[in-house]
DNA sequence: CATATGATTATG
DNA sequence: ATAATCATATGT
């Protein structure tokens, strides 16, 4: 069977309204050691230059931010707190900075992979599998994804991200962001979408 | 060149 | 509650 990607245009829209869509897909990563994948089940949306909050508030543009600046659906990737990965889709359109942050997936494929990349200790009981890729830092190293998918096109065959399951709306509630206490009344927005099956 | 810090996680 | 840990951003 193939895995049939999410096309292009699907990301050609603003984070508000990619993020609460992206719940449900499939996030894929193709590597030499195997096929790991998961369902997204987190997403933070990031507005570009007027949300004090993203990266590329205020237009700035550098070294690591210059891929949301490019066209939308590749991969924006960066490291966090000196030791975890962060994985963001690039939306909107070209020149206008937006992302999606990948918060948390359920996994699908590949699980012990990610076991092992992740070094888990506890014991593999389903109730703690989602432990596994339940926050952005996790869900890269699961994955194994690092800087080397920095600017990835989602829509190609190493990293990319096909349908997945539908999910009703009713089961998708909004909060808002984590982390971001600095940025003042952006911080409140309810932009982090959840999805609760 | 020097310094401060973060869209986090694991552990006590 | 707090340490771990470093690329990036920013200032001098």
């Amino acid at each position: 069977m193939l895995s049939q990607r999410l096309p292009p245009d699907f990301y050609a829209r603003s984070a508000l309204e990619v993020a609460p869509d992206l719940l449900g897909k499939l996030l894929v990563h193709v590597t030499v050691e195997g096929i790991v994948s998961g369902y997204i089940t987190e997403a933070e949306a990031y507005m570009g230059p007027e949300d004090k909050a993203a990266h590329t508030y205020g237009g700035k543009k550098t070294k690591r931010t210059q891929a949301m600046f490019g066209p939308p659906g590749h991969a924006y990737i960066y490291l966090i707190y000196g030791m975890y990965y962060c994985f963001n889709v690039v939306v909107a359109t070209e020149g206008q900075p937006q992302a999606v942050l990948v918060r948390a997936l359920e996994p699908k494929d590949g699980i012990n992979l990610m076991l092992t990349r992740r070094r888990f200790k506890q014991d593999l009981t389903p109730k703690k599998l989602y432990q596994l890729t339940n926050g952005p830092g996790k869900l890269c190293q699961a994955l194994g994804i690092s800087k080397e998918q920095y600017g990835y096109d989602l829509t190609g065959n190493k990293l990319f991200i096909t349908p997945g399951i539908p999910v009703a709306p009713e089961n998708i509630c909004t909060k808002p962001r984590v982390n971001v206490d600095y940025a003042g009344e952006w911080a409140q927005l309810p932009w982090r979408f959840v999805w609760k099956p």
